[in-house]
DNA sequence: CGTATTTGACCGGCGC
DNA sequence: GCGCCGGTCAAATACG
């Protein structure tokens, strides 16, 4: 339990002190600065290098991830209890913590509220969250092969990524194919280049405290697959987007040392709007949100809560030795009340130009 | 009945 | 070359 945990925990913990010193605003422009600072900085990044320092450039800032609408990302904030969000976090591409309240039954995140404390809806348990470019930020030990497989991923072209995703997804649907068929498809499929895997899409993986593997982030999921992870109890879980043409996947496991955390990883960016968001917007044209709109209208739902979170989120760093000092300013909180989800989310990218 | 999940088989990549 | 492993497929099954 606490073994891992507790280090990478110890590690936020002193990462973000570190980035105290920095401000959120502080990472003058984008991830590039942030992955520097971890790869030599240490403290953070210890544990999380495992995950896969190399990943860094290559991978997606939640906006990529969510595919760069706002309300998106707004969905997916919720999952690390937007409220409690971090900007620096998401600002910054490689690893972050944030700190949400436990998820409890139901994936919705709806009630992750916690944070703000004024939701109302208890906060058990601390939900922390830390988050990565990396994939295998569960990696933990076999780290070996993974970073070089990241390391070749980084390498493959998009084209090529994009090509093999319509060759299955004729495949599937062209079912009359038969099994040669099938077989067929599939060597066509890899063979591609040599010496290159397929798996190009950037990823992105976070790890949060959670009772519910699968996290609700506002787009809709189907399950393909399921695989016993090596030296863990927990099984991994492969889900891929519903929507069509969506490339996006994402992988969820428990870490084996806190079955309390679940890993989950993105890969690719998704090319349509979430179903949640798309609802909420649409809520939102018909007719002014209600208050308290117990609904899942996460935007609303976040933009409720992020300027409570502060204390709230102390308080729970205390718990889960997260720290999370001064994380948000005052700057943050307007944002996300001008912005929205995203740029709370994001910080990074929104406030991009900054000198 | 349509959709989502489960699960065993298969494939390719990688290390030894 | 062999075996291991991660990732994916797709038939079977469960669920609403």
């Amino acid at each position: 339990m606490s073994g891992e945990d507790g280090e990478l925990y110890h590690h936020d913990h002193g990462f973000f002190q570190d980035r105290d010193e920095f401000a959120f605003h502080d990472e003058r422009d984008d991830l590039s600065s942030f992955f520097a600072q971890n790869q030599g900085g240490g403290g953070a990044t210890d544990s999380l290098q495992a995950l896969d320092p190399h990943a860094v450039s290559p991978y997606l800032s939640f906006d990529d991830f969510l595919g760069g609408s706002a309300v998106r990302h707004g969905t997916l904030a919720s999952a690390f209890d937007a409220s409690c969000l971090h900007p620096d976090v998401f600002g910054n591409g490689e690893i972050s913590l944030v700190d949400s309240t436990a998820v409890k039954s139901g994936n919705d995140l709806a009630p992750l509220t916690g944070c703000g404390g004024g939701g109302g809806t208890s906060p058990l348990s601390p939900n922390s969250s830390v988050y990565s470019s990396s994939t295998e930020a569960a990696g933990e030990d076999d780290s070996g092969r993974r970073k070089k497989d990241q390391l070749k991923q980084e390498v493959d072209e998009e084209e090529e990524e994009e090509e093999e995703l319509e060759i299955k997804k004729l495949k599937r649907q062209g079912k009359a194919g038969e099994e040669a068929e099938r077989d067929k498809v599939k060597k066509q499929n890899k063979p591609r280049k040599k010496g290159e895997k397929r798996q190009t899409e950037p990823r992105f993986a976070f790890m949060t405290k959670s009772e519910v593997d699968h996290l609700e982030d506002g787009y809709r999921w189907r399950k393909y697959g399921q695989k016993a992870v090596k030296n863990s109890p927990f099984p991994r879980s492969y889900y891929r987007c519903t929507s069509l043409k969506c490339p996006v996947k994402k992988r969820v496991e428990r870490s084996y040392q806190d079955p309390t955390v679940v890993i989950t990883s993105y890969e690719g960016k998704h090319t349509h709007q979430s179903p949640a968001t798309a609802r909420a917007s649409a809520q939102q044209l018909l007719a002014p949100p209600p208050p308290a709109a117990a609904s899942t209208s996460f935007r609303s739902h976040l933009l409720m809560q992020q300027p409570r979170a502060p204390s709230a989120i102390q308080q729970h760093n205390a718990n889960v030795s997260v720290n999370l000092p001064g994380f948000q300013s005052p700057l943050q909180q307007r944002q996300v009340a001008d912005y929205g989800l995203l740029q709370d989310i994001v910080p990074s990218f929104t406030q991009h130009g900054q000198p």
